[in-house]
DNA sequence: TTTATATATGTGAAATTTGATATATGTTTA
DNA sequence: TAAACATATATCAAATTTCACATATATAAA
């Protein structure tokens, strides 16, 4: 993991936001229609954002059914594991509104696709 | 400090690379002369990089006769430094060369400006 | 097998970032 | 005060990234 390429892939509003979701799932993973719900955000746009965070193995994607659900990459280095780990714990401020919403998303009683 | 904003900052080569030797060196810092000499680049590009940590509060400058050397910001977020502690102990790799050269023109035998 | 749903990707324009060069500012020394 | 040195910034072109929209693919349901 080049660690220049890591945080590239951080330095953008949709990824980080996503990645910091995923990681603070009760679930630990998110399918696409729960980010786009929970960002507020077009599907092309959270698929390509996906897209990237998954060709640098920092995501890793698994289809059940219609859906594909993406969680972090089990061979993500501990030390990506622990920046992406910081980064959620202390700036909850920053994605709060959207765990929210994810939350409400992936609660049984209110799926949202 | 906005998460984003902070990965932006480290999503560079030249800024990154940067902010990894000053926070490894064991002076703590690091004037724009080594920085040049330890990455090789020239001086407005280093100067330019460094600007952008110093108005993002990453990094603190400090005139010290001609020169102006920088340190890792006083007041950066425990999480923020952290990351770029995890970044710089687990990818040595990374920056081993530049760390090298900047060892080098550190020394007192061998000041580069 | 047609239709609907969920996701992925192609494409070109727009926005942002980076780089190269020139020049300006601040400090020291002669 | 003039010259030399270290650093900062202005400017514009080049490269990269992001977005919007259209379309393709994969699965499930009718």
């Amino acid at each position: 993991m080049d660690p220049c390429k890591f945080f590239k892939c951080l330095a953008d509003d949709t990824r980080l936001k996503s990645l910091l979701l995923i990681a603070s799932s009760s679930a630990g993973e998110a399918c696409v229609c729960d980010l786009m719900e929970a960002l507020e955000l077009d599907q092309p746009k959270i698929s390509r954002h996906l897209a990237e965070l998954r060709k640098c193995y920092i995501l890793l994607d698994e289809r059940r059914g219609k859906w594909v659900y993406y969680k972090l990459h089990p061979q993500l280095p501990k030390w990506a594991f622990e920046v992406i780990q910081q980064s959620a714990q202390h700036n909850p401020e920053y994605f709060k509104y959207a765990l929210n919403r994810l939350k409400n998303c992936q609660s049984s009683t209110n799926s949202c696709c």
